[in-house]
Formats: C-alpha cells, structure tokens, sequence
DNA sequence: TTGAAAGCGCTAACAG
DNA sequence: CTGTTAGCGCTTTCAA
C-alpha cells in the first residue's frame, strides 16, 4: 500500500514549516515564488494529494455540493440539468453529490439531512412530488447552508429559485393545438402538489378561456402519480360522450405512453386524435409520429441553478444578496403528432 | 443561524467526558445504559449532528462510495444500476458520490482521482469507451480503496468484477433470429474498446457460425461512436447487394434509431427486416413494433457490485478475501420487431 | 515572507 | 464503565 504524504512531509523534506507548505499549496500571495515552486515540485514528487476531510474541516468549509432530484431514470430532463450543474461545479472546484427521493417525501428529508450532516456548501433540490412541508430545507437555511430550487419549486419558501415557464409553455402548447384546428382538448395533468402540474394546468385552461373555449367543460384527467396508468386513462378518454380530438399530456413519458395506446385502440395520431407531450425529451422525436413537446432549456437550467448556488455559497453577504427567481423560457416544437 | 452542538456541548451538559458522548452515540458496547440514554437524549434535545468531516478524519475510514458511470442520461440501464447501489450503500450506512465520464478516459481519470481525494472507502466504476489504462484505478487500489467494476470490465485489471452475460444474451438473440427464419443478418456493433462490445460481437458471430451460416459474410457495422448515426447505418445496410434481413444492434438506444430509420425508408419491420436491441429498457416496449431485445438484470448488477464492494471494503484481511468475477443471466425478450 | 501554536470535532489507545 | 491524553491533516491567527 502506497504511503499518503501530507503536508508535514513536504514541510520537512524541504526543512520549512508546515504552514508555509499550506500556503504555498494554495497559491496564497504572502509566498515567495522560490519557496512556492520548490513545495509544487516536492509536492509532485510525492504525488502529494491534500486531504480534504483535513482541509474541510479546518477551514469550516467544503467543496461539496448535495444535489437531490426525484429521480434520474425515466426523465431526460434531470439528467440534462444534473449534466449542467456538474458542469458548473467543477469549473468551481467543487464535488456534486446526487442523491434520489424517488418523489417520496421522507426520502428527500433524508437525503438532505445527509447531506447537511456531510457538510455540504449549498443544496440544489428539485422537489418529490409529495413535498409540502420544508422543515427539512429549513433545517439546511438555519444552518447557513443555501438551497436553490430549480425546476420544480414552490412560493413556500423563501430562495432561489431557478425555473422554466411552465405556465406559457402550456398556454402556447395548447394554443398550437387550438390553431391546427382541434376544438375539443383534453388534459393529462400531474399531482396538484407539485407546482408544475399547477402551472401547466393553469396554462390549458387559460388558453382555452382566451380562445372562447369551455374550459369548464375541458376534461383533465388528474393522474396523482406520475407514472400514471396510460391505458386506464385513454380508456377514459375515448369512452367519454364527447370525445376530445386533442390531449395535451403533462410529460413526455405520458404522452408516450399515451401514443402507444390510441394507436393500439385503432386511432390514427394526429387524423383522429392529436397528442402533445411536454419536456422536451430527444425519444419524442424517435416516435412515430413524432410527438410535439414544449422544449425546456433543461442544460442550462442546470448551469443557472449551480452558479446561483455557488454565488451564495460564496457571498459573505447573504442578506444583501436576496434571492433570486429566474423563470426560463420554454418553446413549443410542432411535429407531426398535431399537424393533420 | 442556528447554533451547531459538538460532543463537547454534551458532554459539558451531562458533566461527562466527550469520549464517553462519543462512545455512547456509537452505541459502544461498554458505556453504561443509563449514561447511554441520557447522551442520546441531550444529543436528541440540542439536535446533535455528528461532524461527518471529523470523525472520519480521526477515524481515517469514510463512509463514502464513489460511483462512476459513462453517463445517467440515455441509458436506463445506468440509472437502474445506480438505484441498486442506492439501496444498498444506504441500507449499510454509506452515501454515494456519483460522477459521469461522459465516455472520456480523461474525465474518467479526474473523476477517479477526485474520489480519492474525498477518501471514499470505495469505488464502483462502469468502464468508459476510451478507458484502456488503468493507472487512475491503480492508484485508488495502492492507496487500499478497493474498486469494484460492473457491467463494463477488463481483464487487465485484477479487481472484482460483476457484469452480464453479453456473450449468451447476443448469442441467443442472434439464435432467436434464426429461430425466426432470418438469415441474412447483420450487427451494428460497438466500440471494440468496450468489452460489452467484444462479447456481444462474439456471441453474434458464433450464433451464426452454430448455425452454419456463413459468419465472414455477416454484414457488420461498427460504430466507434456510442450514438450512432442511424441514418448513415441504415443507408448502408439498405444498399447492399444482399441486403440484411434482420439487425442486431448493440444497444437499445441505437436499436430504437435504426427502428425509425428503416420504416422511414418505406421498410415493413419486422417483414421486410427484423430489428433486435439489448438491455431492456423499458421504452422498446413502447415503441411500434415493440423491440425484441435482451433483458439484464440493472438493478441487482448494483446491488451486487454495492455488497461486493462493501464486503471488500469491510473486510481486513482483503489477501485471502482475493477478487470475484460474477456474470449475471441475461433474458430474451422476444417482441413484435423479430416476429413475422 | 515565514514559523509557532492553537484548534476544527472527533476517535482511540491507555489508564484507572 | 469512564476519563485523560494524543492525535487525524489541515488552516489560521499572531508574532517574528
């Protein structure tokens, strides 16, 4: 087994202090560039790796960054942003460590009690869909570490947030569908818990409304899980006295799904029924037809979301910095699964 | 800011010594029950959080596993891998630090060294394609952090190794086709750096040679590049002179293009030609046709590598615990894409 | 520009 | 069963 130098042994092989080693390895001004170049060259003839547990815990501070999201299967989307906070992270110097609630609360508030207990810089969660309590995240503020919320966040709490416009992005979804001419909408929605599923709700209705459509008449079908059960829902929709020529799913996964089973059931997409997902997800366009989506800057959410964190994990001035709620912008992308 | 309470705190409070609070919260077997109780229940009282960064610092051991895979986006092969170790490093007391290479050795290397730096007590890495040396693993093994690999191996590396059967898996798969009534087949390989890529080749060919079909004439085409570009690949197949009438991709992301592909060259799947991937994921379910592909078992190649490495981990005498090298069963699933 | 000394919060002998 | 004493390897005053 290989023997670990520290910074004694630097110190001592060059017959200088231990403290002058530190500095010289952290660059710090007050030291010689003579002195400096020696430890550099010691330190790399020893193949010398500083310690962080040591240095963290000395200095009170790490370099860790605890990012929890629901789930990274299953949704491109969060890979995506995770991709653009490692990114950012590590032109910082920082380490992210991932953790997953599996959308369960009590998960998460592990997760983040871990997270605290590691002593990590700052947090970057994207809610579970069972979250609507934030003790836990409180927790993590009294303890001076910051928290940004990207993606899905709520007006609970008082931080960052870093968020796409769900709201327009339903609204131009739908709107898009009202243009190709279909008149009778349906709506796939998640859990009303998660402030998405809201928004994008909020944004189907109102597009309805300003189209002189009855939004009270529109039919929602509400799946409390994400993962909803896509034939109970399609056999719903075509069972309904009036049935809808258009439905708007939630996600893409839904609207996946959902494709599948109009065409089992012998519907023809989009002649009979036009089917919009939403996410933005690349295996949109492998389907057949390719399915229409509302395309979210899911990279860069990441990226914004890990810069915010960092400039107020490294601000000494938290109460001067405020907070910060970025709504990024969506985009609708047509394709073929709404254009008769 | 809410204050941070030490052992100090408690022991001053309970007027004992800080290595009896300390013994106590490790449950320590010689530490009275009454003392015991009344540690517990300061420490429950001022919301005691143990300092993770000292206590390993003391201790010289963590409870950190670092993970590193090619990529979580695309592959939910990856992401179920990773739900395995999940549980399991969390069912043992172990948080996991999960970093991408992207594919690249050289962030490979630095993702591997800076796990090493962070003193995880382990690593369990998923080879990248580039990745044919392995002195960034060395290192981590001379410094007595054991190292696990899963799915994607190596034979120059003397470490425990949990992958899947890919040989078998390709080999039945190429049989199914057979079975099927193709003979014209084809394989859209991978890298050749991959071992994944070696077996699932081999298990290709020697399908065919079993069979006594001509294996030198079997088209094969190989992409060094993960993400293939499908339309290229099925222009190809599609203007040979005895064009393929059954393919076998590497993976299923790949399978799913050149499903997209095919059809959108006016071809019938699974009747003018076949179309088969690997991995299961679950999205060639929901592809029209369904894809064929072969199933391995993601979640418990976590789960076992996770126990493995712990075990190693945990284990003093790691000489006579020596290296394991399990292959895990791999499963057809026989869908519409390979059925006429 | 450098060194000495104290200490981060915890663990781990060693005594008692 | 409990306390004392040393550190773990690094950072950080404070002096020099």
């Amino acid at each position: 087994m290989a023997k670990v130098y520290t910074i004694h042994d630097i110190a001592i092989r060059l017959n200088i202090s231990k403290s002058t080693v530190s500095r010289a390895l952290r660059n710090h001004p007050d030291v010689s560039k003579e002195t400096k170049q020696a430890v550099f060259d010691m330190a790399e003839k020893l193949n010398y790796q500083k310690n962080i547990l040591a240095s963290n815990l000395a200095s009170k501070s790490t370099n860790l960054i605890g990012v929890v999201i629901p789930e990274i299967a299953r949704q491109h989307f969060f890979a995506q942003a995770l991709s653009g906070i490692q990114k950012v992270a590590k032109e910082n110097g920082y380490i992210v460590m991932v953790c997953q609630s599996n959308e369960e609360l009590q998960e998460e508030i592990n997760q983040v009690r871990a997270l605290v207990n590691s002593r990590v810089a700052g947090i970057l969660i994207s809610l579970s869909k069972e979250t609507n309590s934030f003790g836990h995240l409180q927790e993590a503020l009294d303890r001076n570490i910051p928290v940004v919320l990207f993606d899905r966040g709520t007006d609970q709490l008082e931080v960052s947030q870093i968020t796409v416009d769900d709201y327009k992005g339903a609204f131009d979804i739908t709107q898009h569908l009202i243009d190709q001419g279909y008149s009778n909408l349906a709506h796939l929605s998640g859990p009303m818990s998660l402030s998405i599923s809201q928004k994008r709700y909020n944004g189907f209705i109102d597009a309805l409304k300003n189209n002189g459509l009855n939004s009270a008449e529109a039919v929602v079908y509400q799946c409390d899980n994400l993962s909803l059960d896509a034939k109970e829902a399609v056999d719903r929709l075509l069972s309904m006295k009036k049935q809808p020529d258009a439905v708007f799913c939630m996600s893409d996964y839904m609207a996946i799904q959902v494709l599948k089973h109009l065409k089992d059931s012998g519907l023809k997409v989009p002649q009979d029924i036009a089917v919009a997902g939403f996410a933005g997800d690349p295996i949109t366009e492998l389907m057949e037809p390719q399915i229409s989506t509302v395309e979210q800057p899911a990279f860069d959410i990441g990226v914004q979301a890990a810069k915010r964190l960092i400039m107020e994990v490294e601000t000494e001035d938290k109460e001067t910095l405020g907070f910060v709620n970025k709504v990024l912008p969506t985009k609708v992308i047509s394709r073929s699964s709404t254009v008769k």
